[in-house]
DNA sequence: CGATTATCGTACCGACAGGTACATAATCTA
DNA sequence: TAGATTATGTACCTGTCGGTACGATAATCG
């Protein structure tokens, strides 16, 4: 088995950590299949013979843009084990990602959601960016939830709507990030919105 | 003076308004001058006769998208005495237009910061949508100095930092609210955020 | 009325989009 | 080594983009 015929000379891997930041940038109809290619250092019948077509591609860096950033994030809501500090501790590791001057500002997900209207964008694509949309969300909920099974927060408090909250908040410090504010506005912002923890 | 020659058949503001929902959706890229001028019911020289090019008229159209907010939004922030169910109630104001099911789903401003990287888009663009983002804070900032003046907020609170937070939210509600969340979510969220009001 | 002035629709321009036909080059099995 | 198989680059396809040349048309002015 394996490898008959001429083999690829490229990594398929790296080719999406290639195609990602455009992607990321430029949203899906903004980036170009050209301009892809060209940034992979590959010839465009290669990526097509690779990927299939521009949405099996997007969809492919969609998903390892998700991997990337449970790996970055996810730990830090576990790690710590007060559940308030946690979250903050979340929410200030995304501002940091989000202002990260070596990478595009902003998130992939919020970047592309608001551009997904338009009709050049798969259903496909719409979809798998309203779902990406969410995890932010389950990941919050999903700790506070321990937290409230714990004792650490009241059993009064509806979980899932302050979840929605921290990742409506998140959502938020994306597009200002996309809007040119600075790190230290936005960790500001990070303060604030901790004062709405229940008490 | 004035009027020599044949008339324009159509209305310039009208015409505006028949331009915006479409730019709203789909963003400066995504609208294609095709599609307005069909929307116009006017032919493509026509248009450019009127408006010059596609920059233009975006910024035309975001002007007016602009008074089109202050008029429904920013007498909220007055009439209601009490500072913090006047912010409140711009809050839930903006979430019933960001879901308005006659409407675009959520703001052309946030919507179109988000997609303005692309090298499409002209940098007059890019300057009007990152100055846009700030007019709600803006307001609200405005709304927060005076009750601070008039003794209804401490002199302690970062009244500008405050502003920034209820801004931010405001744009992580434009992005829900593209992502398909219902009204109902949308102010819950709103609930949770005035948790964050200085006590 | 005639002349002027501006708008109108048709038809077109070059540039670029996503995607592919085709011949060539490189590797495998036999 | 011969043949099957797969990747590669060049060059091209169709469609659409923003923008325009141009002749026809229509309305106001003198």
């Amino acid at each position: 088995m394996s490898a008959r015929g001429r083999p690829r000379e490229f990594d398929l891997e790296e080719a999406l950590d290639l195609a990602l930041p455009l992607f990321w940038r430029d949203g899906y109809e903004g980036a170009s299949v050209n301009e892809i290619a060209e940034a992979m250092g590959v010839s465009k019948p290669s990526l097509y013979a690779a990927f299939g077509d521009k949405e099996s591609l997007y969809l492919r860096a969609l998903a390892r843009y998700g991997d990337r950033q449970r790996a970055r994030h996810a730990n830090i809501l576990d790690t710590e084990s007060d559940p308030r500090k946690a979250v903050e501790a979340f929410l200030l590791s995304v501002v940091d990602a989000h202002t990260d001057p070596a990478l595009p500002g902003g998130c992939m997900v919020v970047s592309g959601t608001t551009t997904c209207d338009g009709s050049a964008v798969p259903e496909s694509v719409k979809q798998a960016l309203c779902e990406a949309l969410k995890v932010g969300g389950a990941a919050i909920e999903e700790r506070l939830g321990r937290a409230q099974r714990e004792g650490q927060v009241a059993r009064s408090v509806d979980v899932a709507a302050l979840a929605t909250y921290f990742n409506t908040v998140l959502a938020g410090l994306s597009v200002q990030a996309k809007g040119q504010a600075c790190r230290e506005v936005l960790r500001g912002v990070v303060t604030s919105a901790m004062e709405a923890w229940p008490r």
